[in-house]
Order: structure tokens, then sequence, then C-alpha cells
DNA sequence: TCAAAAGTGTTAGATTTACACCCATGA
DNA sequence: TCATGGGTGTAAATCTAACACTTTTGA
């Protein structure tokens, strides 16, 4: 390889993971005290660094993968973080990523091992450097996107009852909805299949699950909420 | 500084600037034929890299500014483009920004010394690298963000008139809308003022002009289109 | 038997869309 | 005088938001 760009300077690229996730209704965040100097002991975000043989998006992957040990899941370019001093030890740029998960696939013991926590997107501490606004960005996004595609389903099992997606909408969208209306608008989405089960672990009396069919989506892809 | 990531290797970081324009009803893009190698004489975007002492930001207004001459342009980063071969002469990691000008704001001259030409966004040629995906994306941006923030001021003189402002959400918006509609839904807009001014360039009668009034707005900022 | 969550329709109000004609002027 | 773009209101249709009670069942 030629070196075309030789007079000017290489940065070093990291790459940084907002991992999202749904449980006991509300929405969570995994965060974890920063491991290394500097800023050792700080609330962070699970990051690493784009090596020379791989895609900035490739990283974000991997970084995940390593976090969680799951692949294929949704993941967005939040965007990327350039200010000179973000970074206390170096200059690092800094391109961060959300992934949404559901709860129940993320291994309890491997999110020991990485000492990070299920924190509530509103109950966040103060973070190391500029992951708090990485945050707060794209739970934005987020937001933006789950009332356009359904990715909502991404963060819950693959059967879910009404309530359960109602309260996730609920918590992404920090707003309490019309259990009615909410009901109303999902009917009208023939991609969301009632099935026959019932769940009784959240009432007495069970709810109907419900299950995401994304062949029929495909087919007829109207989504909003 | 210590070298506290020392084992990591660094990247070339450049900023590729989309620049938006609004002429003869049309949305066009600022590109030019690319003059170094490698791709030398595709069509591209401007752009530069990011240099030690500045952050990403800094140094995608410092390339508009290199471009334009204009300074305090509404900008917004795109997002950041990082396969692994999308430069062929070297690993480049970019970042792509849109900024919003008014194109009688641009010197026709300096437009010429840098040897780029506002292209018809409908009429995009094939360009170097991703850069055409960067547009497409910038475009999508730009589109969203033009709904819900009175942005579209940015891309036309400080006076204007109606069939202006509505010619310039058609480009953007890709479709025609209803004049009396579009209309009322000005006159709801306190902070887009009437003036006495009448511009007779686009028609025999001649039509009022506006002017976006940022303090109105800042007092009432609600904008829907 | 009662507490707790599941499930179900209607109506008023707000918003959006469709639509057609007269006006002023310069060429 | 006529071609061109400027300017204006109303009504139907659609969408959104508000609202309350019955059911089931385990404790």
């Amino acid at each position: 390889m030629t070196d075309f760009y030789i007079e000017h300077q290489k940065i070093l690229l990291s790459v940084d993971c907002i991992i999202f996730g749904f449980d006991e209704g509300q929405l969570r965040v995994l965060i974890g005290k920063r491991q290394l100097d500097p800023g050792r002991g700080e609330w962070s975000l699970y990051g690493g660094f784009v090596g020379p043989d791989e895609s900035v998006d490739d990283a974000a992957s991997r970084t995940v993968f390593e976090l969680t040990g799951l692949r294929n899941l949704y993941m967005r370019q939040v965007g990327a973080f350039g200010n000179i001093d973000r970074d206390p030890g170096e200059r690092v740029v800094s391109i961060s990523y959300y992934a949404l998960i559901n709860v129940k696939d993320y291994d309890d013991q491997l999110r020991q091992e990485h000492g990070v926590e299920w924190v509530n997107i509103k109950e966040l501490p103060t973070m190391y450097s500029d992951h708090r606004d990485m945050i707060r960005k794209a739970r934005k996004l987020m937001q933006d996107k789950i009332r356009t595609e359904p990715i909502s389903f991404r963060l819950l099992p693959s059967l879910f009852t009404l309530t359960q997606l109602q309260r996730l909408y609920e918590a992404v969208n920090g707003e309490a909805v019309d259990k009615r209306n909410f009901r109303k608008r999902i009917k009208e989405m023939e991609f969301i299949e009632k099935t026959e089960l019932i769940d009784k672990t959240g009432s007495k009396r069970g709810a109907y699950l419900y299950r995401f069919n994304k062949a029929a989506y495909n087919e007829d892809p109207n989504f909003k909420l």
C-alpha cells in the first residue's frame, strides 16, 4: 500500500457501545466502572479500539460480542465524538453505537465477569468523558427509530404480552399511553400476531402472548406508533 | 502526554462535507472532480484531514470555510464511514457533515477556483468511494430536520417569497404540496414575518417578501411542516 | 371475596386534505 | 389582452385523544 496521505497525522479511533435492555418496566443501559487509566473507577460505557483490519462497524460488533456474547443484534451508529480533550489520556476519537438486546439473552455471569450493570436510563450516574452525551444521543435516535421501525421486538422475548410491549413504549418515550388506543393500533398491524399461548407470570388471569412475524412485516411494512 | 493506549494503532481521519444549496427550484450539492490520487478525476465531495489540534467538528468547519469562505453555517454530522477499503489509497475513516448555505452568499469565483459545481441532487453522477452514500444519508437527515426545525431559511436569502419557501420544501421532500395548505401553515408561525417589500423578479404582479425572525422563534419555537 | 391485571368501543375534537377562482402586471 | 405567477377559504374525511367497565383468577 502506497502512502498517499503521508503528510497527515493518524489518530486513535475507538468505539463505544450503548447496550439498551428492557427489564422490570424500565429502559436500561449496560455500564461499568472503567478498568484502565486514565479514569479508572469512573462509570463508563464499554468500548474498544478500531483495529487496522476491521471496519468501524465491525469493531463495534466485535466489542458488543466481547461484552455480551451475542451476534446479529440490531445496531446503529450514534455518531463520532471528536473533541480534542474528550479523553484525558490521549487524543482519541470515538464512534459510538447503540445495540438492542433482550436482557434474558444476556448471560448474567458474563455480565458480572465484565463488571457491568443494568442501569435505569433515568438514573444515570456521572460518567467518564462524554459518555453521557453518547447515551443521550443514542436514546434520542432510538426513540425516533422505534416509532417508525419494528425494532421494539429486539428488546423483548420472542413471545410477549401487549402489556409488556406497551410498558416498553412508555419507558422509551418517557410517558404513559392509553391502553385501548395502544391496542387498537397494534391490532391494525397484522405482523404482530396473537398466539394461543398465555403468560401467567404477569397476572392471575393471564395474558395472550404475541409474536412479531418478520416475513409478514416484509410483505406489508407499515409500522407506526 | 503519556501514551496510555500505546498498543493500539492510529488511523487517518478525514472529514467530507456535503454542502447543500437551493437554486432555480432545485436542491443542489457542491461536488468537484477529485484533484489528488488515488481517484483523481472522479466526482467527489470536498474534504480534508482531521489535524491533531482540532476537534472533528472544527476540522469540518475549517474545511467548509476553505471551500466557501463562509463561517457559522448550519452544520450537522452525518456519521462516520469506516469500511476498510473505502479509500483506495490507504485506510481512512471519514466523518461526514452537511452544511446549508444560501447560494448567493457563495462567491462564484471562489467556487471556480476550487473546481466545484452545484449539481442537482436528483442528477448525481457516479462518485468516488462512498461519497454517494454520504450524500444520500445527509439528505435523509436534512429532510427529517427541516420538518421540525426552522433551518430552511439557511438555504434562502434573508428575504424570500412564500413561493420560494414552498419550492424549497418541494425540492427537499421530492413532492409537490398544495399552495393554500402550505400558506395556511406558514401563517400560523408568527416568526415567519411578512414585510412590506415586494419581489418583482419572480412575477409581474410581485410577491410579498417574508423574513425569519429568530428572536420571535426562540420565544415560541413551534415549528412543524 | 377481593385485589390486580386483561381485555374491550364509542364519541368529540383536532388535524389534514382536496379543491377553484380572482388579482395584478408586463409584455 | 393575455399569459403568468400571487393570493385567498371552505367542507369532507381522517386521525387522535379521552374515557369506564367487565372478566378472570390466585391468594
